[in-house]
DNA sequence: CGTAACATACCAACTGGTCGGTTTGTTTGT
DNA sequence: ACAAACAAACCGACCAGTTGGTATGTTACG
């Protein structure tokens, strides 16, 4: 693959940053990390190698800062979201696994992925800069469900002393499950199902009804 | 590095398939598929080239071949194990997450993973082979659960209708997000917590104590 | 203001090394 | 003798990263 602007569409200058940072998102997303060259990311991107290299000091440096830019796009997502409108936590926590099943369903099976549980599977070993920065993307998006998961489980008395940072963790763990085994069944409905044991899971330690 | 037998032991003949599968496990397990390359494979295994373009067609065959021998392994070590000498189905399906506990909390963390787990998210896309060879040990050892799972929820009168081949599906979805979050965190406290989660889940569902 | 000095953003060609796979030759069991 | 099982050298494609250079601002000083 040659290393000029497919279709001959030159990127504007200050752009080139970002426009590396979508791609990898995207293309990451679909083939995993090692399997993404830096041409490829070049190519997707518009810009030249030397752009890529001027921007990010080694490919390792921009899977790093590919977490980041995840987590900051996505948190916006989530953060700007309608289930932080609900009028109880416990509705609010359970609007947010509909969201997610909303987000899941309507899209095709290559959406259905997240990109820092893609690399980190790759990359736990060869780089600890790439996991921890995985880590900390995903473990930043859990302990923003905590403050209502806490208030929820206090609501309904929590008899089983749930944790709600662990809960959490669960939470983001049924999620990551979800997009790797709706990949093996090549379906992204396993991963909606998945959604429904964990909004009863959930439903249940709250006392309230599992799909009011 | 070379395709020469590391440490100079040399592989007896006719091994030469076997060890190389065993090497592949190893091997994609820690680093993921395209991550690992024939050569690393053969040196690990202490074969040549021609031996492994002698045994497999391509470096995908090899993966496809290693999704079903980690089926069969892993498969024998599930039907062996004494989850199964349980009294009641729920006993035995609880006993299950025990043992998935066990073998996650007393391991060290580069073991807490599962290869056809960590090979689809890469292949999905460019390998349907390696894809659906995964994707058929994944539902494959969901179907061992299904008739204790049938059995508990029947048991207990099932009052939510759940559905016994979508919970072992969700088993195996958590087991594989656990993989996932443990690699992010860096601890396989995390999976071991998250199976409590599911256990939790599965205990309420049969109506039984959650930690009996 | 104007312009010289500097800084940033980017490009295209290239390099050393690695990759999956092939070819050719050798050993071993039957 | 013959085929299966291996070894070893090799190949073209590809890959991450480098190099030397250009275009486009930005700053500072007379």
């Amino acid at each position: 693959m040659a290393a000029t602007p497919a279709g001959g569409t030159r990127v504007a200058r200050g752009e080139a940053r970002g426009r590396l940072l979508e791609a990898a998102v995207d293309l990451i997303r679909a083939q995993g990390l090692s399997a993404t060259t830096v041409d490829d990311l070049c190519a997707a991107a518009g810009v030249t190698k030397g752009a890529f290299f001027h921007h990010f000091e080694s490919k390792e440096a921009l899977a790093v800062a590919a977490a980041q830019h995840w987590n900051t796009t996505t948190g916006a997502v989530f953060a700007a979201a309608a289930y932080h409108r609900e009028a109880t936590a416990a509705e609010r926590v359970l609007a947010y696994v509909d969201l997610r099943s909303e987000l899941i369903g309507g899209r095709p099976l290559e959406a259905v992925t997240c990109l820092v549980g893609t690399m980190v599977q790759e990359a736990y070993r060869s780089s600890p800069a790439v996991r921890d920065a995985c880590g900390a993307a995903m473990l930043d998006h859990a302990s923003t469900l905590e403050a209502d998961l806490a208030e929820a489980l206090a609501d309904a008395g929590n008899p089983a002393g749930v944790d709600a940072p662990s809960l959490a963790r669960h939470m983001i763990v049924v999620v990551q499950g979800a997009f790797v085994v709706a990949k093996a069944a090549d379906d992204p409905l396993v991963a909606v199902e998945s959604l429904g044991h964990l909004r009863r899971y959930l439903a249940l330690l709250f006392g309230v009804a599992p799909f009011a």
